[in-house]
DNA sequence: TATCTATTCAAGAACTTTATTGAATAGATT
DNA sequence: AATCTATTCAATAAAGTTCTTGAATAGATA
């Protein structure tokens, strides 16, 4: 093999693995399986695609290895091969909201109309959770926040919050965090914490997040 | 504009850029890029590309706002739009090295058959350098190293090693590095060192990995 | 102003990707 | 062993990507 062969075929893998990241509803299926793994019928519902069209996608990302599969009696569930994947899906993002205005405007656009509030990144949450008292509130689907949560987290899913409001404390600050950057829970539920007189503010990223800096998690076992 | 319409704008731009990333040609395209700017007709040349299909490579990346241009005289030369970029992708050459066998293989196979020998980590050549001599060679193309080396590093392009070995001492260590991991310019002076009986390895990395690390660098100004 | 030249554009053929549909499969459960 | 069911497969039409070729362009030089 020469030279030229060898690079050709390193540069044609790689872009094997990109060209299977280059989709919208890959992209979003790696950031729902970051949350923790689950079963083809579920994905298929979140990200609004027919079960036959969401286990093709699914396919194309086992065959870049993006991705591993586990039966589970009569499920076969799907998780991230690997924190890896979430590293170079958040990598994309960041290139995304930085390099393209389109992005960042949509972002701001949408939630500066329907959330007027800045939010917390990991490191300001960190130092909250050293200097002071914060209720941390993990307001995705139970069965996320059972895969792992933000450790001393609750969980009061985006469609209980209303009726769940008594749970939690008026004084201390209350910090909401969902999925990631890109998923509106958190935002919906600090808009109707503050509505309802509560001091409340959502956290930017999301649990893979801050699972992948390493800071402390928990996981409720079945 | 809803939920789902948001989600699905912010997935799809961000599909976009992964797009403009996913073809073989591009990601070279990225990593010669990385160098430093460059116009369209050495790219080409570089890539064993046309100039027409190297322009069209290069529309697109500019489209996904990856790379930016600047006229210099006669010539147009292409840059990377940030450092982000290079970040997204060395974390799809890390993803890639680290999950796909196929990559991992071919780098091995290829380095092991005909190069037989370790390579350094730049941490590792940071530590050295804090504490022993080592003689620092940039075998890329002068023009490269002229838009940016390592601090201290002296250039010696590959293909004028074997005339120049005289320059290099033979008691001290010596460390050879060029573009990258996949990157054959280095293996080869490594090799040619050796068998004239230099002690000499090459920095697994290349010169972008230490420049975004903010590790000394140097550039000589024309 | 005319010429030169690096780069881009445009059209078309070959190939790849995608969503949809309905049938097939493989592994549990009964 | 028979049935059930979550998932995958296969075929197809529509849309997108890529390389090649040769012409067009825009900005510099003369």
């Amino acid at each position: 093999m020469n030279k030229r062969q060898f690079k050709d075929g390193v540069y044609s893998e790689l872009a094997k693995i990109t060209k299977s990241l280059a989709n919208p509803h890959r992209l979003e299926i790696i950031e729902l399986l970051a949350q923790g793994d689950c079963p083809v019928e579920q994905i298929a519902e979140q990200t609004h695609l027919s079960v036959a069209n969401a286990s093709q996608h699914l396919q194309v990302l086992k065959a870049a290895q993006l991705v591993d599969v586990d039966r589970k009696g009569n499920f076969i569930h799907y998780k991230l091969a690997n924190e890896n994947v979430f590293q170079t899906w958040k990598a994309l993002r960041e290139l995304g909201v930085e390099r393209i205005a389109a992005v960042e405007k949509l972002v701001k656009d949408f939630r500066k109309s329907k959330f007027d509030f800045v939010s917390v990144t990991i490191d300001e949450l960190v130092k909250k959770i050293d200097t002071g008292r914060v209720t941390l509130v993990d307001v995705r689907p139970e069965s996320e926040y059972k895969k792992g949560h933000i450790a001393d987290a609750i969980s009061i899913p985006h469609d209980q919050l209303s009726q769940r409001l008594k749970e939690l404390p008026k004084r201390t600050e209350i910090i909401a965090y969902c999925r990631g950057p890109f998923c509106v829970f958190a935002d919906e539920a600090v808009a109707l914490l503050r509505k309802a007189g509560y001091k409340a503010s959502r956290l930017e990223e999301g649990f893979p997040d801050w699972k992948l800096q390493k800071l402390p998690v928990e996981v409720s076992v079945n």
